[in-house]
DNA sequence: GTGGTCTAGACCACA
DNA sequence: GTGGTCTAGACCACC
């Protein structure tokens, strides 16, 4: 699976996780039912702890993103479509804010549109 | 000076400051050449510890923010032009970011810039 | 490591810790990708208090000399060459000035170079 | 006087006076027996304080670079010749150390001869 | 009064 | 165990 963990940021690295999968899901990389690796299998080829892996996937499972079925793997869950439009508002919103900033700067909407295209 | 801080985030004191002072530097609100509070007098009007400001400072100061003249105060630097240019960059850099996220989610910019006005 | 402190030198203890660990890096006896003490550590054998020896980590982690993965230790960056190119200049600079102010007292390029061979 | 104090420095304000003034007596811009400005005149054009000259000037007069003639002011030593040739010795034996620091970082002797050209 | 350095030690999250 | 943050307070040089 496509990870990549930065060490130097101050998100921890299990929220590093939650968030990579996330992505890959609304990517539609990982599609619904598909397996993901095992916590051991991941902890290794990342070279992390076994328990960092833990509190990654439980915090997935609790936003419903994956499911584990005990002894039969991990999986991506059926539906996953609220978090897609989840992460479209949030990012909408975040443009929202940082173009208010840039206006606050003396840039008008015109202006940050065309350094954009 | 006008700087909130935030403790019930995981933004350190510290940064918080930081980012506080680019922000009213960026506004004009502090203007170039400008005094800025002491050390102490800050650490005091925020009631918290004197190394936790001069630690914001000592980064502002390695971002050539501010000046400090040993034992006649802190002071805004006179060129701020290279704080606005980069604040300037790195917003536009961060949208470009969630453009690019968002296009991955199937959104074309056209239908993104409409989302904006 | 092999890092000395003068203690009777205006050179405050975090900025020589800097200069050592930059003149080991030079001259290759720090590697990169190479461990280099915890912070705990290094304060302890050259019996300072820690929050010195992070001073020192922080100001040669913003010079991009080392890295620190949190929890996993601090480690000589990958690419030391701009630390060795900066150096170079940094000398070569310091001698150009040397030599200025020598031709200022009246002697020549041609008398300079010879006192130096 | 032509004096620039430089506040981003450790080297504190005296020190500096007494290293410019040094500077101005070797490049012979200050001649032997040409009268100085008073402490007050110095202070007041370098808008520091008095005794931050008057500190300056009493380590120059225990180096036997100036003179007070009390209440006629203050004057640049006869002799100081001793003044130049140290200063030449002392600037030689900088680059001497420069250039061994070169030669470490696997710079030949001609390398930087050339680079100095 | 100013900033600069350093100590001693606490508490935290993370692994 | 690691690094990250913060406090409380000391001492210093300089002005």
């Amino acid at each position: 699976m496509l990870i990549n963990i930065d060490y130097g940021t101050r998100i921890p690295i299990y929220e590093q996780i939650v968030l990579e999968v996330e992505r890959l899901v609304t990517l539609e990389i990982l599609k619904p039912n598909e397996q993901i690796p095992s916590i051991r299998e991941l902890a290794c080829s990342l070279s992390i702890n076994p328990n960092t892996v833990k509190k990654a996937y439980d915090i997935l499972e609790a936003k419903k993103i994956i499911v584990t079925k005990s002894t039969k793997g991990t999986y991506i869950s059926e539906n996953i479509d609220n978090a897609k439009k989840a992460k479209k508002e949030m990012l909408i919103g975040k443009i929202k804010n940082d173009i208010l900033e840039l206006e606050k700067l003396g840039l008008s909407k015109e202006e940050i549109f065309k350094s954009l295209k």
